[in-house]
RNA sequence: GCGGACGUGGCGAAACUGGUAGACGCAAGAGACUUAAAAUCUCUCGGGCCUUGCCCAUACGGGUUCGAUCCCCGUCGUCCGCACCA
């Protein structure tokens, strides 16, 4: 630097440092790297490399329109650990598309007379354009869109496949109908019995449907859980549970012939309690059981109640507070073990037709259930099972059932036997005279795909009236959807088209028609992952040996996503590529994702004005006197603070990515995601934040700049002082917290690590610095550090210093083992585990010295008050207690 | 109701799962530079006291241990998931 008298006249003559000691200019620095890596193709991946592979996906998104904070958020950790692993020598996979069929795109075409393609492809558009600014590093060539036919042709190949294989079929189901709009809705659209858009009452209606047999594999779908040690614990639960295996018996019970409808001779139950067995008091039936309508032929006031229950409501606040109700078919059954002991059956509300068998048997003392049922009836109540330490002669159930394991009471030969002994023993019994069966439950259901929509992926059948069913073949493949549709009528567009369902049978050419029904999107979510693998492949879903096995890319290293995804999305995937292995698609995965990780939300605090809420482009923050408050820009009307929310629409919470990165640069937008909150938890985005990441990346740059002249043409080399030490300590530390996904401890670290170069690089730029090659070295620490967080700024100040190529394409440098431990250690000193003093000791001393030095210290003197110490625990390298 | 997670400064959080509680950042305060502001730099920053030092602090109450934010038992609170699954 020259004289400051001297400055106004240099910089004219030399306005590349008029450049160089303005601020950094993200706007126009970050366009030229992203150019520069696209040029350089650093992020195109190859399928033929022989470095080990490294795939890292983030969910893809839905083309809403726009970006918002969660995907900057969820991409900036992913293209963190693929810029990471990059540098670290594998050849990674990074790719992204777009998860574009559903509903939005259709309610758009609806509302704004729009093609839902066109609508969903000019959001692609946008969306796509607004990632480009964040710098990821993105393999782009493999871009898909699961609307785009050359997708979806081998979704439905795969259809037809997992018919073949039965792992799909067609099959009558009870679902909601809404009458209105001419359409199935999924059990959370039906809100208070009425159809979320439409308001009409949903009806139950048996409709003809598509499953997927997933429940084919819910027992590898629970055990695979176990394989899974990178996966969060919650998230395993959830699916434990969702999945709900029960150990049982189903027991088949013989009606009373007098009772009995015609033709009807017995009734079978499931259950998970059979050492229950004598607290029985009754039977109960869900009001779709066949025994339930054989009874109501007769019987018009159980027609009458079976009715009323069917047009019931299903939404859960009505299950939740619906009394249970029953009504007696006046069947009556006969007790496995008596002969002479006939129960009541009933139809009950709170009996499931599509778990177990529809049928139970109630023990009002051991379930809470059947209590409320016995207690409102009028039914008996038997206790069976009592607490351990229970007395069998005074032991009585009141209005709380017993449901915990116990000893065995009032149960002829099973008095005295524990709990499980006497499941045992039941299950023995009825086993060897054929009338009950070990049978293993899930509460998983089939995976329901079929919907009565257009914008989705047309399911490949036709329905012959000769032939049936049948599928499409696969040359005729794909199906597309017609363009020329109309959004006019309520229901499936794809139903009132004049022409597009009007086919000949592939069988007997006769005329037939299409399945009208598209797939539920989350079918084409559940494979995307493998497509990505080879999206060029024009033949096939997947292409052997690049798919999976030896050398093929599956499964996923690093799978990063919100946890809204816990349970169906994980699922469905997990089932789908056991399922394409089952059909040779896939040669060996079948969990899709050895490593997932689900990240927070982003926050932000409310604003509500006098019209409702406002957002926080309108809005400025005044602090006085230490209390925030808030007032319109427009006209200082005064606004209130209110509760920190998710960001949405609704709240008007939002703070768009668009105006931060034209504001701040991707860089501070990536670099504030990433520090101080843990990933998985949520963020709180605050304007002083992201101004705290915006300093850093402007002080990062502007320590450099200065100090470029100075360290230009020196050759990095590590040295012994503490420059060299902290740098090599950081590069440790960030690499381990990168690789736990650690990014917030990561960042704390190049902090420390930029506080502590500051001063050298002060003194570097005034011409004073000592040992130039290790403040050289611990700079390009430093910048490989950055680089994977905040890219361009990495780039942009590599360059100033005169580097060569690109840091994106350097590899992870190096560290040396012994500078990142120190020759001489601070140890504390404690009296009776209460801090007295500090000890400096070299690293290596025996605790005999350490043991003397501590003892030494006028703290630990003052402490003992002259008395002999009763113990020394040295624990090496880390603490010092002396017991008085 | 069942299952799970979590309670640490004014705030977001660290603490190598038993070894200096509060790293790093935000906010706040004081100072330097400046005509001034911004930016930048330096310092202070859990509470208390008899302030070279000591006491109290990781939701609360116990326990184990030389030593507990971490392990165990109990209480309170917050969040999330499931919800008649027999």
């Amino acid at each position: 630097m020259p004289p400051l008298a001297s400055r106004a006249v240099f910089l004219s003559a030399h306005p590349e440092f008029v450049m160089a000691t303005e601020r950094y200019n993200p706007r126009a620095a970050e366009p030229r790297w992203q150019k520069a890596w696209d040029g350089a193709g650093l992020f195109t991946t190859s399928n033929e490399s022989e470095a080990p592979k490294h795939y890292v996906l983030e969910m893809f998104p839905y083309p809403s329109g726009r970006i918002h904070m969660g995907h900057v958020r969820n991409y900036a950790m992913g293209d963190v650990v693929a810029r990471y692993k990059r540098a670290k020598g594998f050849n990674v996979l990074h790719p992204m598309g777009w998860d574009a069929f559903g509903l939005p795109a259709e309610n758009a075409a609806r509302d704004n007379k729009v093609n839902p393609r066109d609508w969903t492809y000019k959001n692609i558009e946008t969306m796509k354009a607004q990632l480009k600014t964040m710098g990821l590093s993105l393999d782009w060539s493999r871009e898909i869109a699961t609307c785009d036919p050359s997708y979806y042709k081998h979704q439905q190949k795969m259809f037809l496949d997992f018919w073949q294989a039965g792992l799909a079929e067609r099959r009558s189901a009870k679902v909601n109908w809404d009458p209105v709009d001419h359409t199935v809705l999924a059990n959370e659209q039906v809100i208070d019995g009425r159809g979320w858009r439409s308001g009409a009452v949903v009806e139950q209606r048996d409709l003809t449907q598509w499953f997927l047999k997933i429940t084919a594999m819910a027992q590898e779908l629970l055990d695979g859980l176990d394989t899974l040690d990178r996966w969060p614990e919650k998230v395993k639960v959830m699916q434990r549970n969702w999945i709900g295996r029960s150990e049982g018996l189903t027991i088949r019970w013989a009606l009373e012939e007098a009772t009995a409808p015609e033709g009807e001779t017995e009734l079978e139950i499931y259950t998970t309690r059979p050492d229950t067995l004598f607290g029985a008091s009754f039977m109960a039936i869900a009001a779709d059981h066949p025994l339930a309508k054989k009874a109501a032929e007769k019987n018009p006031e159980l027609a009458a109640f079976i009715d009323e229950l069917r047009h019931a409501g299903t939404s859960a606040a009505e299950l939740e507070t619906a009394e249970k109700r029953g009504f007696d078919t006046g069947v009556r059954v006969v007790h496995p073990f008596d002969e002479s002991w006939t129960l009541p059956v009933y139809v009950a509300n709170f009996v499931l037709m599509d778990y177990g068998t529809g049928a139970i048997f109630g023990c009002p003392s051991g379930d809470q259930r059947d209590l409320d049922f016995a207690r409102k009836y009028d039914l008996p109540v038997v206790p069976v099972v009592m607490p351990k330490d229970g007395d069998a002669a005074s032991f009585t159930v009141g209005t709380e059932a017993f449901t915990d394991d116990g000893v065995m009471i009032n149960s002829r030969f099973l008095d005295g036997l524990d709990t499980d002994a006497a499941f045992e023993e039941v299950a023995k019994r009825l086993e060897a005279r054929s009338v009950g069966e070990r049978k293993v439950n899930f509460r998983l259901r089939d995976w329901l795909i079929s919907r009565q929509r257009y914008w989705g992926c047309p399911i490949p059948a036709i329905h012959c009236e000769v032939c049936g069913t049948v599928p499409v073949p696969a040359k005729d493949l794909p199906v597309e959807l017609p363009s020329d549709v109309s959004f006019d009528k309520p229901g499936n567009p794809l139903d009132h088209h004049p022409t597009w369902k009007h086919v000949s049978c592939p069988q007997c050419g006769g005329a037939a028609r299409r399945d009208t029904d598209t797939m539920d999107t989350f079918v084409d979510s559940s494979w995307y992952f493998v497509r990505f693998t080879d999206p060029f492949n024009t033949e096939g879903p997947t292409t052997a040996g690049v798919a999976d096995g030896p050398k093929g890319w599956m499964p996923v290293d690093q799978y990063i996503g919100g946890i809204e995804h816990a349970i169906l999305h994980l699922l469905y995937s997990r089932f789908f590529s056991r399922a394409m292995t089952a059909t040779g698609h896939l040669k060996e995965t079948s969990e899709p994702f050895a490593g997932l990780f689900t990240q927070g939300m982003v926050v932000h605090e409310t604003y509500r004005g006098p019209h409702g809420f406002v957002t926080p482009a309108e809005i400025r923050i005044e602090d006085r006197e230490g209390k925030r408050t808030a007032v319109l820009l427009s006209d200082g009307t005064p606004v209130e603070i209110g509760s920190i929310e998710k960001m949405s629409k609704s709240k008007k919470n939002v703070v768009d990515p668009d105006d931060i990165i034209g504001s701040y640069g991707a860089d501070t937008a990536r670099f504030f995601m990433l520090s101080d909150s843990p990933p998985e938890r949520d963020v709180l985005w605050t304007e002083a934040g992201v101004e705290g990441a915006h300093r850093f990346v402007q002080r990062v740059w502007r320590l450099l700049v200065e100090a470029a002249p100075a360290l230009a043409a020196v050759e990095p080399r590590a040295g012994t002082g503490a420059v060299s030490r902290a740098a090599h300590k950081a590069l440790k530390a960030v690499g381990e917290d990168i690789e736990r996904l650690a990014f917030n401890k990561a960042v704390a670290r190049i902090y420390e690590l930029v506080n502590t170069l500051a001063a050298p690089l002060a003194d570097a730029a005034a011409g004073n610095g000592k040992d130039l090659p290790a403040l050289r070295e611990a700079v390009e620490f430093l910048l490989s550090m950055v680089a994977p967080m905040t890219p361009h700024l990495a780039e942009e100040c590599w360059a100033t210093l005169g580097g060569e190529g690109l840091v994106a394409a350097k590899p992870w440098p190096v560290f040396e083992p012994a500078l990142t431990v120190d020759d001489e250690i601070t140890l504390p000193v404690q009296v009776n585990g209460k801090k007295r003093g500090d000890l400096t000791v070299a690293r290596d001393a025996d605790n005999a010295t350490v043991e003397a030095a501590a003892l030494a210290l006028e703290a630990v003197q003052r402490a003992l008050e002259g008395k002999a110490p009763r113990k020394v625990i040295v624990v090496p390298q880390r603490i010092v207690n002396v017991v008085a």
